[in-house]
DNA sequence: ACGGATGTGACA
DNA sequence: TTGTCACAT
């Protein structure tokens, strides 16, 4: 459900920036013959000329339609040209899509905060470049302006149709102009010349919406497509919303907008003006009631996130029809597929930028033939990520075997009841960057034990290397692990560092050692998936039950905290140093973001996210010790081995974590004990 | 049971 | 928090 977040007093200058029909530009600049003819791009050309992802401009003026089978496009423009998704390991990949994408988000973020939005969208906050144009270079100073600027469309000026250059530049350059609406004109300059850069650069086109908010500028980045731009000015809102159909709205296209036609026969988003906010909330609750009420008047206070890189990754595929998988070996013959590309993306991501997953999700549609009645989903299932494609495999089988016990209810295995897989899915998340700067060894060594399944302390060389590297602009983020070990678990809330990922991303320079040895050390596939190895993850990661490897589930709850107990030093230390986090200051520089809204002087509250990050500063100071506060004489105490890798650790740190009460080390240096 | 592959965000 | 659902391209 759409939530309302709290509006700035102050004007935001908002683009979005939405690539034109981008798999079949991707195609076009592949092969250059394909320009300027009628093209779509398909994927699984074998039935029915398969499903249509993109089409050209030439070939919508022809009637065809995205999700049509290629059959019927090629019926309906017969010179179409149909490009075929690329396959790869028997599925479509799409790699060479979200590269293209990467091309473009590192031009667009030249200018502002930038966030990646989809593959092919993005959103900018272009707030400050705006008013510094603004102070800088007074508009009606200007001498001339390019053509791409004044191509624009600006919703509310009476002649937009006409020969309107001239009237454009008159709007640019009006002299009583409000001050939000030369802001506006400063904006839209700036995506002009940004889009003519990423054309100029990587050949394509795109089309953009400059407003007041990200709500705004999406709707008229596709107002006037292809490779135009459209700006929203605050005039115009109204007007533009009296009669949009509300499904033309983002988070309206689905059942909300629908059931708003059916419960309060609202059709336009004008509509909407007529409840009040209260009505709505008893209709859709209150937080999705505030938020149908300020978008009637197109408020939307959503901020851009500076975030140029995804989330997660995810490697799926559909078994449609009589394709479903009916057998436990069809869909472990898949899963290895899916398994292999996910991993290949992680590797990617970890060397281009130097981020690590760390959970695995499972996620299967199935049906189940002698399923008279319970239409019971297919449960996801998630475990902690291991790097690796075996790895990974392998844990995928256990999360599918532990779903498929699930779903088929208790009577398990008893005569291959019917049922099918209709789709399989991986997908890895919480994706983390690995600190540059000091810090880096304490993310480090989560991916080491990932990693690799050596003792050898690969921690060191990077503290060393990584020393002099300034901690500069890194950011505190909130996490919290538990960790099962001796009679009870403890949670801990602790920071994880990490770079900014505005600084490093899409620099696809110098991998650096970590990525590196990350690199060897996950392309070898070898998976010897010993109890141990899974106990060690499940405490690294571990949620008890629910974090746990499905296998585990078989062993009694002592034999774990056994395998646990013997598995190691190492991981033991490892959870002891990680808790020894530097002073507050460092572990939790303030964000930038929250330097940003402090210094605009909002009279309103700190966003949720610096408040919770302060909280969070909080927590984590009250369970965290510095290492060299340890009296050394409790160092003296543990096993030789153990003080040896200790002091390996004696550096500042701070890293996820998970403090196990019952462990000899843990007591000792349990904060509060409890 | 063909709108596929992928991704984000909110809610319980 | 995990798992589910909605929504989007």
């Amino acid at each position: 459900m759409p939530v309302s977040r709290p509006e700035s007093s102050d004007s935001r200058i908002i683009a979005h920036v939405d690539m034109d029909c981008f798999y079949v530009q991707v195609e076009q600049r592949k092969n250059p013959d394909l320009r300027g003819k009628p093209t779509a791009v398909v994927q699984y050309n074998s039935w029915k000329g398969g499903g249509l992802i993109a089409v050209g401009y030439e070939a919508r003026k022809d009637g065809v339609k995205r999700s049509m089978r290629g059959d019927e496009a090629k019926e309906v423009c017969p010179e179409i040209h149909l490009v075929q998704v690329p396959v790869a390991r028997g599925k479509a990949d799409l790699t060479i899509y979200r590269d293209a994408g990467s091309e473009v988000v590192s031009i667009l973020a030249r200018k502002g905060r930038c966030e990646r939005a989809s593959i092919d969208e993005v959103y900018l906050d272009l707030t400050d470049a705006a008013e510094t144009m603004l102070k800088e270079t007074p508009l009606e100073s200007l001498e001339s302006i390019d053509d791409e600027v004044l191509k624009s469309h600006i919703l509310g000026l009476s002649s937009d149709g006409k020969d309107d250059r001239e009237s454009v530049r008159e709007w640019l350059q009006r002299k009583d102009a409000d001050h939000r609406d030369k802001l506006l004109a400063c904006g839209a300059i700036i995506v002009a010349e940004l889009r003519l850069q990423v054309l100029r650069e990587t050949e394509f086109t795109c089309s953009a919406g400059v407003a007041h908010n990200k709500m705004l500028a999406k709707l008229a980045s596709g107002m006037n497509k292809p490779a135009q731009q459209t700006i929203v000015t605050s005039a115009s809102v109204k007007e533009l919303l009296e009669t949009l159909p509300v499904k033309k709205m983002k988070q309206l296209g689905g059942k909300l907008g629908s059931s708003l036609q059916t419960d309060l026969g609202v059709n336009t988003v004008g509509d909407l003006l007529q409840f009040s906010e209260e009505k709505l909330q008893d209709f859709y609750g209150v937080n999705t009631g505030t938020w149908l009420w300020n978008t009637a008047r197109g408020i939307n206070g959503d901020e851009v996130q500076g975030r140029l890189l995804p989330k997660s990754h995810g490697s799926g595929k559909t078994f449609p029809g009589v394709r479903a998988l009916k057998t436990v070996v069809a869909v472990e013959k898949w899963l290895k597929e899916l398994c292999e590309e996910l991993n290949e993306r992680l590797q990617s991501d970890l060397v281009k930028n130097k981020r690590i997953a760390h959970t695995l999700t499972l996620y299967v549609n199935a049906y189940k033939s002698t399923d008279t009645e319970s239409h019971k989903k297919f449960p996801s299932k998630s475990c902690p990520l291991r790097y690796g494609a075996g790895k990974i495999m392998e844990d995928a089988v256990n999360l599918f075997q532990a779903a498929l016990r699930e779903y088929l209810g208790p009577y398990i295995g008893n005569q291959c009841g019917g049922w099918g897989v209709t789709n399989l899915s991986v997908s890895a998340s919480k994706i983390v960057a690995i600190p540059s700067g000091t810090s880096s060894i304490t993310k480090y060594f989560h991916s080491r034990d990932q990693l690799n399944d050596s003792s050898e302390p690969l921690g060191e060389k990077f503290v060393l290397e990584d020393d002099h590297v300034s901690p500069s602009r890194t950011e505190s983020h909130p996490a919290s692990h538990q960790i099962e070990c001796g009679e009870e678990e403890i949670p801990i809330t602790h920071d994880i560092s990490s770079s900014d990922q505005c600084e490093t991303a899409c620099k696809d320079e110098a991998s650096g050692d970590i990525a590196e040895e990350a690199f060897k050390l996950s392309s070898g596939t070898e998976s010897c998936s010993t109890l141990k190895q899974k106990e060690q993850q499940s405490r690294l990661h571990g949620k008890e039950t629910k974090m746990m490897h499905p296998n585990d589930g078989i062993r009694s709850y002592n034999q774990k905290r056994k395998a646990t107990k013997e598995k190691g030093t190492s991981s033991i230390l490892r959870f002891l140093h990680s808790n020894s986090t530097s002073s507050p200051k460092q572990d939790n520089p303030t964000p930038l973001q929250e330097t940003k809204s402090l210094s605009l002087g909002t009279q309103e509250p700190l966003n949720i996210e610096s408040q919770s990050s302060s909280q969070n500063v909080q927590t984590t100071n009250a369970w965290s010790y510095k290492v060299d506060e340890i009296d050394q004489s409790v160092i003296e105490e543990l096993p030789l081995e153990i003080q040896q890798e200790f002091r390996n650790w004696l550096r500042p740190q701070k890293r996820p974590n998970i403090v196990k009460r019952g462990s000899s080390i843990a007591h000792y240096f349990s904060p509060t004990k409890n």
